[in-house]
DNA sequence: CCTCCTCGTGGAATCGATTACATCGACTTC
DNA sequence: GAAGTCGATGTAATCGATTCCACGAGGAGG
């Protein structure tokens, strides 16, 4: 492969002038930059990516860690994230962590030692020391979806609470009066705020979230499958479940058709996280959407502005919800919505 | 951030030697090896992956370029060939296309800057000057599920032509006999040769397929939308509608539902793909399933072949049918199957 | 005891770029 | 006409690693 010298020399310059064509810099005369040009053409010359970042200490590329790339919702957001990145001169490597911490840390360090010019992560536990360390190290870092407590890094996320409150309104409304969730890990954030937002929003309506109705689960569709089962099994049944994310969704749909029963009939569903293939199920699901796409360009425009110098806040934006037919028709409510 | 002139002047020893106990060389002491390894330890060193990719000439990633990340078969594919990869001391940049050629271009232009050590391409279309380029000029590359003619690269694919005779055939058991197929772009392989495989199956049962039951897709929900929507429009409607891809079938669905039909009594369904969701779509969709994830590790393990030296062979596995509820029933079928 | 290996080590070249500094000619300005 | 300025260019240092080569010490073999 032709380096800068090849081209140097071709020119019948010195590799200086070379350089100073190629990041245009002013100082260059016409004539030195069309034959430049030329040799550049000739040879098919493409600078090298590596030698660059070694000398400039910039890698013009952007670390993103996220906690399960199968999950839809991480999907759309890595791709926002690589489309405004792109946008703004950027490169995106993703670090799929499959919701295991040792992962996770093993694509941080991976990161790190390929000197990405900042980190997006959506941890997956509480904070590796590993993690506590890049922060405090001073590699630009912003924290997407999740986030940990304490590190002190701008957080880009939805907030679900008022989404949260009009589900249970609308679940009430519809007569519905034993509530229950399957909860994400306790040690990620969003685990944590979306079962604090549901039992809030049912205190509102002097409903209780007794420890029976709160199943743990992972955010894979399997652990969601396993509590429906076990409140299935209950000796009273919650007549409703809200799972925290779409793949326990998925399972909870799964366990309900496993015993031949229907959802909203017998047990009626709701989840976070609103996925296109929710207009698709039988029945549709009624969801907490979450802005995805603007999510994952905010967080690319902080860290971008924490790179390039600027000071970089965090963003919160509201989520709001959707309704279908998985929690059962009201012919008072907006039932055209798909 | 320390380097290795800091490991060395901490260690008291020279740069030369920090980097024969990093790579594990053998001559070196016992003595100079501990204290080496203790200065490691206290500047909390990690090799700068820059340089010594500058240095070595190999980078220890592969680039992947998809095109549609979106696509839960792309989503599989990728992660797959991350997991192989890591196994095999590779780390994975993705690049995804969306289906523009000139996206493609873009991702493989700048993975080939960054001197990946090998290429992963299922090609969006039938071959930019670029992708020619790269494939003549020696970077390894191995072309997945999608493949461009004429051009020396290992293919790494699934062959789905056994499979879509059994679709036809249960399709025929089943009493339909006017068939129709949302195509794919004719510029990439698969486009093609999933009509061409289900034409010949066709043949095997005496069925022709006319041009007005070929529709032309393009691998996104909203071409198999308004395809559909023709099909239904003809003044002898197609009995059953073949989807070249996931996310066509999924707007065939949306296209039959808009006009209060329903699958399978007014039009059957089937698509090429399976995927998790399909099980939940209401009905559950028949489809043709590649192993994908089978595909990816031996994509990476072709491709890793190549890199370091050995002989690469191009790979095909056969697809497979999975019947459900989208073509209708039929009593003596297998209908325990999900 | 001398020679010849082997082992451990350090110095320095190298990879391919960017960029500070020096140089040189031409032009302005008093 | 001398001094200073400015634009275009080249030389060489530099980034952080790897690795070739040379060198000295110590052991084996004759």
């Amino acid at each position: 492969m032709a380096s800068i010298k090849d081209v140097a020399a071709e020119a019948g310059v010195s590799v200086a002038t070379v350089s100073r064509v190629l990041n245009d810099h002013p100082s260059v005369s016409a004539d030195a930059r069309t034959r430049v040009l030329a040799a550049v053409e000739a040879l098919g010359y493409r600078p090298n990516a590596v030698a660059r970042s070694l000398r400039t200490d910039q890698t013009h590329t952007l670390g993103l860690v996220i906690s399960d790339v199968m999950n839809p919702y991480f999907t759309e957001l890595a791709r926002s994230v690589e489309e405004e990145a792109r946008a703004l001169g950027y490169s995106v490597i993703i670090g799929n962590a499959d919701e295991r911490p040792d992962l996770q840390d093993h694509h941080v360090r991976n990161l790190l030692d390929r000197r990405i010019d900042g980190l997006l992560v959506s941890p997956t536990d509480g904070g590796s020391p590993l993690m506590l360390d890049a922060a405090r190290s001073g590699t630009p870092m912003v924290f997407v979806d999740r986030w940990i407590p304490g590190v002190e890094v701008p957080v880009v996320r939805a907030d679900g609470r008022a989404a949260v409150r009009d589900l249970v309104a609308h679940l009430h409304g519809l007569g519905h009066r034993r509530l229950a969730i399957i909860a994400g890990p306790a040690a990620t954030t969003t685990g944590r705020e979306r079962v604090e937002a549901f039992r809030e929003a049912l205190g509102a309506y002097g409903l209780d979230l007794p420890e029976a109705y709160i199943g743990q689960g992972d955010f894979q569709a399997e652990s969601g499958r396993r509590v429906t089962e076990g409140f299935l099994d209950l000796p009273e049944p919650p007549e409703v479940v809200f799972a925290a994310d779409n793949l326990m969704a998925l399972g909870a749909l799964d366990a309900v058709r496993a015993r031949g029963l229907h959802v909203p009939e017998d047990l009626a569903l709701a989840a976070f996280d609103d996925i296109p293939w929710f207009v698709h199920t039988d029945p549709p699901i009624t969801a907490v959407a979450q802005p995805t796409g603007e999510l994952g360009r905010a967080a690319v425009r902080a860290l971008v502005d924490r790179i390039e110098g600027r000071p970089a806040r965090s963003v919160t934006l509201a989520a709001r919800l959707v309704v279908r037919r998985s929690c059962g028709e009201n012919p008072a409510e907006n039932r055209s919505r798909l």
